[in-house]
DNA sequence: AACTTATATGAACAAATATTTATATGAAGT
DNA sequence: ACTTCATATAAATATTTGTTCATATAAGTT
């Protein structure tokens, strides 16, 4: 099996940001500004983790006014993190 | 939570190299040599990237006469790899 | 003791990735 | 139509990370 595809997205979630954003999301659908603000980025930066979270399939969006919404694409990412975080604790 | 570990344990397997020999090890204990065959890469290459997943806590190594054996550090890092491997046919 | 085999390491270099800055877009309100 | 608010994007820059090259170490061999 060719491992394009994983490593692909271990590479999205291996920063700190993007992981975050990925963490803020598991409460449920939220749009950028509360993300810039729970983070306390910059506006610019949390935008582009965005965009390469989103191109890599993790998250979706839908347009709410003026406001985009960003949410989780399928609830089995959340498994990922945990296991992760389990993990982590274990070695790391 | 601190995210570090967590994030440490990512940028780790992130890597090509690096998951080319977990998944390598999957398979039991394996001399360097060896792994360098499977992945036909550099020598030192392989060593640089041996002694990342090393400090990460991923592997462990045992000294075998001229050799040095390395093996994965727990089992429960084969679920992680399963869990990626998983989710990325599913999205990215 | 000198030599070979197996592996590790440091420093230089290259490539990939993230961040910032400046600007653009698009919807809503006036 | 003009302005504001929310978000996106491109280009420039900075930072991190991976790779190579040269050399070191440590065990076994002759």
């Amino acid at each position: 099996m060719a491992i394009d595809k994983q490593l692909r997205l271990l590479k999205c979630i291996a920063d700190e940001t993007r992981f975050q954003i990925l963490m803020t999301l598991e409460g449920g659908e939220r749009c950028v500004c509360e993300i810039i603000e729970e983070l306390g980025e910059e506006q610019s930066l949390i935008s582009h983790h965005l965009r390469t979270l989103r191109k890599c399939g993790l998250i979706r969006r839908r347009r709410e006014g003026k406001k985009i919404m960003y949410r989780l694409a399928d609830p089995s990412i959340l498994g990922l993190l945990t296991n992760v975080e389990k993990l982590a604790s274990k070695f790391c």
